[in-house]
DNA sequence: AGCACGCCGACT
DNA sequence: GTCGGCGTGCTC
């Protein structure tokens, strides 16, 4: 027998399986992970097929040196799934079949905690007699009635109540009274929340919802998209339909946006499941990620919650995935090899009998326009449970509050709304998209404006305990805020705009005696860091909680009365084709906050634009008037899901040789597509200019942007592409970015 | 990727 | 005469 090998290294040279034969006595399997020599080296490599055959010759052919696991670490689907994805993204299988193992895994740096245990060796009647023989040895005598329940146990777990346990273990053992033996210790991440762990009764819209889902399931197909408004009750939607499917003895895995919101979720399921529901994301430690992968491999966990990577989790039998918040750009890799964690979940559940149910109160633009051509099913959700109503939404004028003389960031409505909540007991929530306490530094004589040495970005002031500075939000890099303008040697530099930090300033000051909880980056950071503020503000130690948009999503605290908007129009005026819809769904989504207990909510949206299409569909929590609005603007502008963008990013050091490798790469495109013209038939536009942001990290940047007709076509000319920026030489490095997730 | 082999300059 | 520069090519 041959093995067809894939090792583990990630390059064009050698992107193909290499042979190897089987020693006599192993049995391997496709999807085995085995150690393989490679030249001088010996190499991890995955098992693709085995073949009775051989093609090489003979001498060229040398053995499998082992098999690392007993069991084929990666299930065949997902080997299926790592060739789709490298034939789609243009790069060696090894790099895509690494998104389907933990890293800790390759390497050889597995490590299996183990942990002593022990268990009563005789019969627990005896254990009087036992204690008695034991003479004046109190630790002996407490350790065998601790013992008595005849079950193994952690000596970790003795160990509180006797000190250093094991040498008399030990002692015990060698009477015949104790066995001792090791046990495998599965990390596991912390447990969630607990909540109510009986079903509550279901409303006339989820039971709808289920008669149209639960037959899918059943059948082990259909793609629906959920359209259901904040607060309608998906996630019991979500238990039940889990539920359904596990009793079919089949996996299912929920997927959410954000790490942070991982523990509300799996509070919610394992409170309904117990065990079988695991964790899988990037923040666990190496060891909990190992640990909860495993689980899952053996089939012990049967519900996999996780962010966008879990969608390779190893689940046998999948019968269900729902993509929770499927509008949330965080379902796309940033990183190589990129991938959209939805479609991975639509190609699963096609090729391996699942039903994938996308759900969101503010469906992506993309995913509206699938289900309205029938790629997906519709289901809508358009009431909350209990029949609360959604809040009440006001839009404030900014620029009358500053006519007004007020230069609070608070105008008057929110200020007397934030009283008012504050005397009645309420929780308020404010979303503020900038951190940091100002957003720029400027000098008041000529208008320059601090930027970034290495970005072509303004900096932004940050209070600090001992040391205030200037923060570079693209690269990270700091610097002392000038005394005097470097530009005109003026000393007026001012501070100015809105951040975080300002608005958790001004929030003390009107409430001295309230806890506050800010959450950004800046104060998320570490493990658990998002949960230990969260925590602070469910309990009721805070009742004002300030942050960035990581507060607008899915969050669900009953006490929350009053949600405001500080600035909605930041993300509104960002250089992107997405930026209504992306300020549509913060706009909603934190307004969904707002009055999810018994108590109705109100939501006051602040803003300079008071008269905008968005915002004021967004106010009205209007998702069909908004849809129909934009679709009519991607329509008109050419933009997605009408065309596909794409584009050629060029960085360099010095700003001619970025120039000249763009001015170059747009030359051999004329070249290519006078050549091909089939190709070029797909080409709608085609620009070369200069990013928005024109320099970042110190390199400076071109792209080449276009739009094209999807289609076999435009997927040729986008391996051609690819190709392209692969064999580019030179001072320059260029990126081949298909669907960019940003057009700066 | 990573390591060998290979063919030309400044040194004990 | 050797040590060593990193260019090209191969790994089952």
């Amino acid at each position: 027998m041959y093995a067809q090998v894939i090792v583990d290294i990630v390059h064009e040279n050698v992107a193909h399986t290499f042979t190897y034969a089987v020693p006599e006595g192993l049995a391997l399997t496709p999807g085995q992970r085995v150690a393989v020599p490679f030249g001088p080296r010996r190499l991890e490599g995955i098992v693709l097929a085995l073949t009775e055959t051989c093609e090489l010759p003979p001498e060229k052919v040398r053995p499998v040196l082992e098999a690392l696991e007993p069991y084929p670490a990666v299930l065949p689907a997902l080997i299926d799934l790592a060739q789709h994805m490298a034939d789609d993204a243009h790069c060696p299988l090894a790099e895509t079949l690494r998104l389907m193992l933990p890293a800790e895994m390759r390497g050889g740096r597995v490590h299996v905690k183990e942990q002593p245990v022990a268990r009563l060796a005789i019969p627990p009647e005896q254990v009087p007699e036992a204690v008695a023989a034991q003479g004046r040895s109190v630790k002996r005598r407490t350790l065998l009635q601790l013992l008595q329940g005849g079950s193994w146990r952690p000596v970790g777990d003795l160990a509180m109540l006797v000190r250093d346990p094991l040498p008399s273990l030990r002692q015990l053992r060698d009477a015949g009274l104790v066995e001792l033996d090791t046990r495998e210790i599965l990390r596991r991440p912390g447990g969630g929340l607990q909540t109510d762990s009986v079903d509550p009764p279901l409303m006339d819209t989820q039971r709808e919802v289920l008669e149209e889902l639960i037959p899918a399931a059943e059948a082990g197909r259909g793609r629906f998209l959920l359209h259901g408004v904040t607060g309608s009750g998906k996630t019991e939607v979500f238990i039940r339909l889990v539920r359904h499917v596990l009793a079919m003895g089949k996996g299912t895995m929920i997927l959410v946006p954000e790490i942070a919101l991982t523990p509300q979720m799996v509070g919610w399921f394992r409170s309904r499941f117990g065990e079988v529901a695991a964790v899988l994301h990037s923040r666990l430690s190496a060891g909990e990620r190992f640990d909860e992968w495993r689980r899952i491999r053996r089939g012990d966990a049967r519900v996999v919650i996780g962010a966008r990577s879990a969608v390779f989790a190893p689940v046998e039998r999948l019968g269900l995935i729902v993509v929770d918040e499927e509008h949330e750009t965080t379902y796309q890799s940033d990183r190589h090899p990129r991938y959209d964690a939805r479609d991975v979940a639509a190609w699963r559940c096609e090729r391996e009998g699942g039903t994938l149910l996308l759900a969101s109160a503010t469906p992506s633009i993309l995913s509206f326009s699938r289900a309205r051509e029938g790629k997906y099913r519709l289901l809508e959700m358009p009431h909350r449970v209990m029949d609360r109503p959604l809040p009440e939404v006001e839009i404030v004028d900014m620029r009358r509050e500053l006519t007004l003389g007020n230069r609070s960031v608070f105008s008057q409505s929110l200020q007397k709304a934030l009283r008012q909540c504050m005397a009645r007991g309420g929780q308020a929530m404010l979303l503020m998209n900038h951190r940091g306490y100002n957003s720029f530094v400027s000098c008041r004589s000529c208008g320059y404006v601090v930027k970034c040495s290495q970005c072509d970005v303004s900096m932004t002031y940050h209070v600090g305990g001992t040391d205030s500075r200037l923060h570079c939000h693209y690269c990270g890099a700091t610097a002392l805020p000038p005394e005097t303008c470097p530009q005109c040697g003026s000393r007026y530099i001012r501070y100015f705009g809105a951040g975080t930090q300002k608005v958790e300033e001004e929030l003390r000051q009107m409430f001295p005696e309230t806890g506050i909880v800010r959450m950004d980056i800046d104060t998320t950071g570490g493990k658990d860091g998002h949960a230990k503020l969260l925590d602070e503000f469910r309990s009721g130690r805070a009742r004002l909680l300030v942050g960035t948009q990581m507060i607008a999503k899915g969050l669900d605290f009953p006490r929350v009365t009053l949600v405001g908007v500080i600035a909605a129009d930041l993300s509104l005026n960002l250089p992107d084709y997405r930026a209504r819809e992306r300020t549509f769904q913060l706009l909603t989504q934190v307004a969904g906050r707002a009055g999810r207990g018994d108590t109705p909510g109100q939501v006051i949206i602040q803003t300079y634009k008071p008269d905008d299409a968005t915002i004021q569909s967004a106010a009205a929590q209007d998702y069909r008037g908004f849809y129909a609005q934009e679709i009519a603007h991607r329509r008109m502008g050419l933009y997605p899901p009408f065309t596909v963008m794409a584009r050629l990013l060029v960085e360099a050091k010095l700003p001619g040789d970025a120039q000249r490798a763009a001015e170059k790469l747009s030359e051999a495109l004329d070249a290519l597509l006078a050549e091909e013209k089939e190709l070029g038939k797909c080409v709608l536009l085609r620009t070369m200019d200069q990013p928005s942001v024109k320099l970042l990290r110190g390199r400076h940047r071109w792209h080449i942007l276009m739009k094209l007709w999807a289609g076999d076509s435009a997927e040729a000319l986008c391996a051609k592409l690819n190709e392209m920026a692969r064999a580019q030489t030179g001072p320059a490095e260029v990126y081949f970015e298909y669907n960019p997730t940003t057009m700066m």
